[in-house]
RNA sequence: GCGGUUGUAGCUCAGUUGGUUAGAGUACCGGAUUGUGGUUCCGUGGGUCGUCGGUUCGAAUCCGACCUGCCGCCCCA
């Protein structure tokens, strides 16, 4: 026999967490119909060619690789050192699992163009897979739901992607900050005090600002190779924090004088800032500049949520891509998108007690079974349940009652309905209310009505 | 990928310097109670002590490797 277990990083769904889970996934794909987004779904797997080199090195590193069938040693020299183990796996596998719903999106895009209608208003709600080391909240099979506004510049895009932030967050009851950046501002900042190619470096390191501190931030950035010049002119970057969005601007204007790709940077966060504003959106929307992000294919804003009555990661984060389409070989095609993530929203609920009761007691009721002619006299009264869309079930053996009851009673059913000889006799059902205790006899008319009132 | 830490019944955990047949609570199942669940009482079953190897007369206990969960780094939903 063999130990029972699923692979690390993996998880088995109760029940409970399906039911929980699923109010999730309702409750967003709700918010993306409203915007009339429309749903798409790609394969678990894709050709690694699509995959590879487009989450950068430590995102080739995650991704899970699938060993081809047949005779996968076929012609591959396993002796030669010279090659890299990237390069022996792409011998051996030309499929892998998708990392996230973005590149299979551009993808899907690309192949789809002519189908399509733009701009393009999609949304994908599937599970992704990363091989990294699983902790708290950091699994190695995730969902993310993602909602994507291809084939458009506007900005008025940027904004409704916070429209729909608030309306998920207020559906689930979560308070969240959401923080905006722009790529074109980090890039300028790069152009201003150190050099254009060095905007990666300055990104990772100033990203960890609000984690690890100042100082260790511009220590990151000496050993990155940015010079002590360059992190003495960036100084007022680091000061920022607890000004208004309005005074962050106006001092990012100042700062990026000299950059023009800096200054569209800011007119943009100030385009979208103003929509907001001008789209009554509550949501608490607040410039960070040290909001990078590991993604390289951003090129315009870029967005991070963080729930704020509870420490943990961020739970939903996008961006804009110019031309994540253009290594599939669709030029101008600019995009803007947002992925939640369900696991992080699932904790965030539990830990702050915000799921709903009724998500639970998906079962109304339960007939006891009393067997022979009572057995098919429960079944009728089930029937009417069922065909006016109360879920009800009968206990399929003609047990002790106790057990019957317990059984009840262990899965939260509301209602338990019994019929033997007297009732029978009369046409009627005894309805007992598992919560009061308190049973009255009915015709099963009367019990329909009462069950679709108590709803 | 690097460093640290954890693992005993379905669940929560005891288990003495290494010493007979590894315990408790809870849950489950059965009974007290054959048309009534949540409370109570009694009883039954349930364990390759994460896995493999080593030290030892003897290992749940000591050592090593691996697996898993968790924490930090990297990165990220």
């Amino acid at each position: 026999m063999v130990k029972p277990s699923i692979p690390k990083g993996t998880r088995d769904f109760t029940p409970v967490e399906m039911m929980r889970r699923n109010y999730i996934f309702d409750t967003i794909r709700n918010v993306f119909h409203k915007h009339a987004c429309l749903p798409i779904e790609t394969p678990a797997m894709e050709n690694l060619s699509t995959l590879m080199g487009k989450y950068g090195e430590e995102g080739d590193r995650l991704l899970f690789k699938i060993l081809n069938s047949g005779d996968f040693t076929k012609g591959v020299d396993f002796q030669d050192e010279t090659q890299s183990t990237n390069k022996l796996a792409a011998q051996l596998c030309e499929k892998g699992l998708r990392y996230d719903l973005t590149v299979p999106f551009a993808r899907f895009i690309v192949q789809h163009q002519n189908e399509l209608t733009f701009p393009f208003k999609r949304y994908q709600m599937q599970p992704v897979w990363r091989a990294d080391r699983p902790q708290k909240g950091r699994y190695r099979e995730f969902y993310q739901c993602d909602v994507d506004i291809i084939g458009s510049n506007s900005l008025l895009n940027e904004a409704e992607l916070v429209e729909i932030t608030d309306e998920v967050f207020r559906a689930f009851g979560i308070n969240i900050v959401m923080k905006i950046n722009n790529r074109k501002i980090l890039s300028g900042i790069a152009e201003i005090f150190c050099s254009p190619d060095q905007v990666t470096d300055l990104c990772v390191a100033l990203d960890k600002l609000d984690k690890i501190g100042r100082e260790a931030v511009c220590a990151e950035m000496l050993e990155r190779g940015i010079s002590q010049d360059a992190i003495c002119g960036m100084a007022p970057l680091f000061e920022l924090s607890g000004l208004s969005n309005e005074e962050v601007l106006a001092k990012l204007e100042q700062m990026l004088a000299a950059s023009e790709t800096g200054l569209q940077g800011v007119a943009e966060l100030r385009t979208v800032l103003d929509y907001v504003a001008k789209m009554q959106i509550a949501t608490n929307l607040e410039i960070d500049v040290t909001l990078a992000r590991g993604l390289n294919y951003y090129t315009g804003a870029i967005f991070e949520i963080k729930a704020t009555d509870v420490a943990m990661g961020s739970i939903s984060g996008g961006g804009r891509y110019d031309n994540l389409t253009g290594i599939f070989g669709l030029k101008n095609m600019s995009g803007v998108g947002i992925s939640y993530g369900a696991e992080r929203i699932y904790d965030v609920l539990n830990e702050l007690n915000l799921f709903p009761q009724h998500i639970l007691t998906p079962i109304t009721a339960m007939f006891v079974n009393f067997g022979g002619d009572d057995e098919i006299y429960a079944l009728q009264g089930l029937k009417a349940l069922r065909d006016a869309g109360i879920p009800a079930e009968i206990y399929p053996d003609k047990a002790k009652i106790g057990k019957q009851m317990n059984y009840a009673n262990a899965k939260g059913i509301p209602y338990v309905i019994m019929a033997g000889e007297n009732e029978r006799a009369q046409g009627v059902y005894t309805l007992k209310n598992m919560q009061t205790g308190e049973q009255k006899s009915l015709v099963i008319g009367e019990i329909v009505e009462a069950m679709k009132n108590d709803e």
